[in-house]
DNA sequence: ACCTGAACACCGTTCAAGT
DNA sequence: ACCTGAACACCGTTCAAGT
């Protein structure tokens, strides 16, 4: 028995209205203009054009959400230090840049870093995997510069210092005044300096 | 003329059934045992035995009361590192006896550690003076060891570093395994070095 | 399969009415 | 003056009903 396929019983499949790629996009934007608080999932579905219930079939629930944005934003950050690595093949000059661009995501994209960096409660974050391979850049100059017996530890203060600047700054934090820029400067030469001394 | 106080029109006043300070002490308890998100006004309200409406006669709004909360933790903070920093005279030693002093008290406190460094949008978190008080023994102890010329970047490089790793610590960011003991103590010495050095 | 309105539980907050 | 119930606006999320 054939199928019944007679054109009035049969209609088109309606285009879908929106995508996931859509959806954390619109996340991303909310999340950068507005705050995480106001990245409503109620907001991310007037901005795609469709009903608040509708995101369910394509997003868990709002941490996924923030999780997803929270990948994307490493990913981005990822191949941005990457592309700053390869550039620079002293390691000295190296961790100065990686520095530098990591400052400059933060600046641009100060909620992005926030929640890269420090998930909220309650979210995973971005997958580990993706945050071991935005970091190996940085991983690898702190090995460099301190000798792969101490990478580890070297890659965790750099890192651990970059993430308390960026987070401070952002967060107004730094309320005595003076030069940040001077001081992300001093940072960086202290660690330089200190990895590089053998420290045994 | 008289005033009307006869028996009968005339009635003890009521004592108050709670405080701010038992408001506060409920919502210290609540953010550590629940986390942030579970510190409703309705909980804190159960705890001290009041409906939620009541809390806003002693409290403007829940971000006041997180900055209540950032602001007691803050305080206890200081007193501890003032305590510590006096039992040690040797700069070297005072450094590292502070920077362990903040890690017991961000293992102890995670969630009041996380409020008062990383106050959530829309808090203001603890008041500056509070935190600069808290911060005194660490800025002067980096001014001791850089020079005076750096107290100020010495004292950034160092908080920034402490800040960012123990927030990484609680956060679960560290997630290559090895010791983080090991990794805390490598960051005492790297910065030690570093501030000691001159740089110039 | 995707989309929607309606509904639910749960927030923070206000306010008039009680004592 | 403090406390309360009732109410409001606003969340995230579920689900039966539509196409």
């Amino acid at each position: 028995m054939m199928a019944n396929v007679n054109s009035y019983t049969w209609s088109m499949p309606t285009p879908d209205r929106t995508s996931l790629a859509d959806i954390v996009a619109a996340g991303r934007d909310l999340l950068e203009s507005d705050g995480p608080a106001r990245l409503t999932m109620q907001a991310v579905a007037d901005r795609v054009g469709v009903r608040a219930p509708s995101l369910y079939k394509r997003v868990r629930n709002r941490e996924e959400l923030m999780d997803l944005i929270a990948e994307a934003s490493v990913r981005d950050l990822g191949a941005r230090l990457r592309a700053v690595a390869e550039a620079e093949p002293d390691a000295r000059g190296r961790l100065r840049a990686l520095a530098v661009a990591l400052r400059e995501f933060a600046h641009a994209h100060p909620a992005a870093f926030h929640l890269v960096f420090t998930p909220p409660p309650g979210t995973s974050g971005s997958r580990p995997e993706s945050l071991a391979v935005a970091s190996a850049p940085l991983i690898e100059v702190a090995g460099e510069l301190a000798g792969p017996e101490r990478a580890l530890d070297a890659a965790r203060t750099v890192t651990a210092w970059a993430n308390g600047f960026l987070g401070m700054e952002l967060g107004g934090s730094f309320r005595l005044g003076g030069d940040l820029d001077a001081a992300f400067d001093y940072g960086i030469d202290a660690l330089a300096r200190a990895l590089t001394a053998s420290g045994d």
